[in-house]
DNA sequence: CTGAAAGCGCTTACAG
DNA sequence: CTGAAAGCGCTTACAG
């Protein structure tokens, strides 16, 4: 079968769905029954003008002849439809896993039915499938933006009457609404926990500085050693990718540049994954997590509690945050929202074991 | 708005999916680009037929207009479909995630657009999932059965002309296609490898005897005791929920009966999540796992590699079997497969830390 | 309560 | 190469 794809409509096959075989329609359920098609289309909205008895005996026709409701013929004649789209960056990590369970849960009984589709981070892919989600009729979508997604790629994919909620990541200079999380504030708390046991010498590790969330993060790193008095010591941050080996690296640069009268004992991490590279990279150079260094991670994944020692690190409920964006998204569709909103989830300190009081000098010395 | 559902339609609302305005469609793209309708509906499908000169007109008509292609109404007119549904019983947890995403990188140039929905390991759901997307016109489905469903679930979501295929759970009695793993082999590989470490006196724990997956496992333990010439004590093998708490409520069980003088000194476990409550077991009786008790997992997950000591398990690639589900489901639909299928995808021995060589008596002694 | 008619946006023969 | 017409399965006024 040819490919569609050069005009406007997505290169995607078609095939007949019911096997060569016609499908039953409501006029053959209205002939069975001998009522016309108008009294089945009736009895399926459930409408009060059919008599009782008329309703049982169409629906038990339909239930014979194995009627399927036509969902798509019925959005084309009333220029609606009931499908949100959810579309995800990547679902291999729990964390977003986790969300995208929250909003199918919100959406469970608002009458609307969610699609995921997945992006694996690419932007490419991502104007796909939501390019595809709009040829379907979706009456909006929640999008976890791909990286690297800029505000441009965004406005390309936005069309009037078809509200977008970003999830999770902001992006610079878009116009749309968001859910996301207090990444200031949590990243504050994990520093400010940090000071509390006494560090003076805290990093900052991994994430590059275009993306938004780090932007926060960092922000939230700085304020709290500003409220100590701290200075910001900028070999003390390190940008890198957000993975394990990013941490991995960028822990190994500090440790190795760590000044032996004034180490470096404790880093705040980008995220679990980073803070988990970072783990291995002191290991490595035969030190302690926890009582040479002292870390703090971000997203509280499951993970977290895994490594060992478990994982001190900032929680977001990702749920949460899928509920919200349900929400928020709902309320687009049916124009009782602004015309953009932020929320803001709260991030909470998940205190482990990952983190203890320095070591005093003398007690090295 | 009214719900629906009293009738053969699922409860689902509608919205005007355009917001009020009305949508531009291939007949203002004709009058504009001054050409018949069914000049543009040729550009769509870049048909051949259509004068260069003309075609570039109409696409630049269709850009300057925002035309969004409506597949409902094409698939209407074609009885037709492009969409595939995966129906997956529990995205949290990485293994059916990844699945998910092996399915979807396998359709990604097949020319269908997967749409993915979540159960919960809900049958209810399921079902309701199931019956949306038939009534979205899906062309086939591919399905990770939620726990407790049974033939006659399966009998009443099936549809002539729909095809479905089963992944990871094979239903006992249900007439369809699947893809599963090598569950006896995995097993089987699994007690071999115990055996071979000198282990006589070897545990099956955890899963329900009803489940076929279980089935598979404990056959798989069974015909390697057997090779070996070992017993099949029933005293050594606990069924339990596939959770956490299963796996440690049954160690303890089993731990806190093991006889002194021939005790037991190994586990396979259903699942590594099971395995992983068996080691929390293990060290609340003081023993130390590897040492005292080695214990194999099964599907290889990301928490197998982070536990401490890190768990020996039998990996089962699902991203593979994945790929293996969407070729199958592609070959029903296009109708050169056979009417029943089944791919058992290989298991393989995954050699961690958490088995040893069991202590010898005299040095207990 | 029920029936006849129009129309949602597209594709598909069929003429020209 | 292009145009006029029918029809996919449904819903929605409008009559009766």
């Amino acid at each position: 079968m040819a490919r569609i794809g050069q005009g406007k409509a997505t290169g995607i096959k078609e095939t007949t769905a019911t096997g060569g075989r016609r499908s039953v329609t409501i006029i053959d359920i209205a002939e069975v029954a001998g009522v016309s098609k108008s009294t089945v289309s009736l009895v399926l909205k459930a409408s009060p003008l059919v008599k009782s008895e008329t309703r049982e005996r169409v629906q038990r026709v339909m239930e014979e002849m194995g009627y399927v409701y036509n969902r798509g013929a019925a959005s084309l004649r009333k220029s609606s439809s009931s499908v949100i789209g959810m579309v995800i960056n990547d679902l291999a990590n729990p964390f977003f896993a986790e969300l995208a369970i929250g909003i199918e849960q919100a959406l469970q009984h608002s009458g609307y039915i969610p699609y995921l589709a997945h992006t694996a981070e690419s932007v490419a892919r991502q104007a796909e499938v939501v390019r595809s989600m709009r040829e379907h009729g979706a009456a909006g979508i929640i999008l976890c933006p791909a990286l690297g997604t800029d505000a441009a790629d965004l406005a390309d994919l936005s069309v009037p009457g078809l509200p977008i909620v970003l999830a999770i990541r902001r992006i610079a200079g878009a116009r749309l609404s968001s859910v996301t999380s207090d990444s200031v504030g949590g990243a504050r708390r994990a520093t400010q926990h940090l000071i509390g046991l006494g560090h003076r010498r805290i990093a900052f590790i991994g994430g590059a500085e275009a993306m938004v969330v780090r932007q926060g993060r960092f922000t939230g790193y700085q304020e709290a050693l500003q409220a100590a008095g701290l200075p910001l010591d900028p070999s003390l941050t390190m940008e890198s990718m957000p993975t394990k080996d990013g941490g991995f690296q960028s822990m190994l640069t500090l440790l190795d540049r760590s000044d032996a009268l004034n180490p470096l004992t404790a880093a705040v991490c980008f995220n679990d994954v980073v803070a988990i590279g970072a783990m291995l990279a002191v290991t490595r150079r035969g030190l302690q997590v926890g009582r040479d260094i002292s870390l703090v991670g971000f997203d509280d994944t499951a993970e977290a509690q895994h490594v060992s020692p478990p994982l001190t690190s900032i929680a977001v409920d990702p749920a949460g945050l899928g509920k919200a964006a349900a929400g928020m998204l709902l309320r687009h569709i049916a124009d009782t929202a602004p015309k953009f909103e932020n929320y803001v989830g709260e991030a909470r300190l998940v205190i482990r074991d990952s983190c203890r009081p320095p070591l005093r000098k003398d007690a090295i010395a």
